[in-house]
DNA sequence: TTTTAGTTGACTAAATCATTCGGGAATTGT
DNA sequence: ACAATTCCCGAATGATTTAGTCAACTAAAA
């Protein structure tokens, strides 16, 4: 698991097109300019989003990108992942040839930290953050425990080789 | 908050010396070859844990670094702190002098974010840590919650300008 | 057939990561 | 006084990642 503010940018980014993308697809270069991201960075990075299955694309005039799926099914950790190559680094990578007597240590440790941390990422979902930021006016209660029972989900599903 | 192998590196060496450090110093040497983990990178780490009042050192034949504190007072995320430093990037410093209309929506979210996986990590200490290596015999049943109820915990005082 | 907008790949500058090196300074033991 | 041990510090390094740019291309719409 990393956490860079490349995901950020990710996620922001796919917030804003679950928030504007109701009707018609989501120009990058409409993303760009309300984010203030890149828009070449978006580009690469909706690459990724689209090969991992999160985002459609819609070509030619009128185009733009699509949720591939509802935004209640959409996670946090699945946009994440999808940008930010998994990288386990427990250096003794996942298997047990660690060395000297006992297993090294960083094994079981990392591995419960990230479960933990995974999990949360796991039960945010972009529409509990698209529905955080519509409150305009009235204060914005901070982000309290919104998130559900564990419910099945959408994966995405491929992952090109 | 940011989260790479660098955390993990101090977190693991942090380990060691509280397993390693209960009669006398222990040595980075012995660190570096416990834990693999290159001597030089380890004295980079450790001058930034010392200066930030982690750990104490002893110099000359003997010498070595302890805990400056009691390891069920050191939090995971006391360690990661130490060492990457803060980073914030929410784009808009912090600050609302984001743009447009609405603050940058990343400002809330991220926050937030970082809250729930930050209090984990700090609900995490070394002792619990160190305890889980210890059963060499016996199956380590993961990682389940050990956290304690939040307690008053001694903080890294100094910020060397 | 021109324009819009996604698609791809290569390329860059800057930052960070992990490591190495070299020379210190403090302490201990002889 | 001297040598050994160990921390301390800064600088240099190569590899990787971040963030951004550029240019050429394809598909679809008007």
């Amino acid at each position: 698991m990393r956490l860079t503010t490349k995901g950020r940018f990710a996620v922001t980014a796919m917030i804003d097109v679950a928030m504007h993308g109701t009707q018609a697809p989501v120009t990058l270069a409409a993303v760009s300019e309300r984010q203030k991201i890149s828009l070449s960075y978006l580009e690469q990075l909706f690459g990724k989003l689209r090969r991992h299955g999160l985002v459609e694309s819609v070509r030619g005039p009128g185009g733009g990108y699509n949720l591939a799926h509802p935004a209640d099914s959409v996670s946090v950790a699945d946009v994440i992942l999808a940008v930010d190559e998994p990288i386990d680094a427990t250096q003794c990578g996942g298997r047990e040839n660690c060395f000297d007597d006992r297993r090294c240590m960083t094994h079981e440790l990392w591995a419960g930290l990230n479960e933990h941390i995974f999990g949360y990422l796991r039960s945010v979902t972009l529409a509990e953050l698209v529905r955080q930021q519509q409150p305009k006016s009235g204060d914005v209660s901070v982000l309290q425990d919104h998130r559900q029972p564990p419910k099945p989900r959408a994966k995405a599903e491929l992952l090109p080789s």
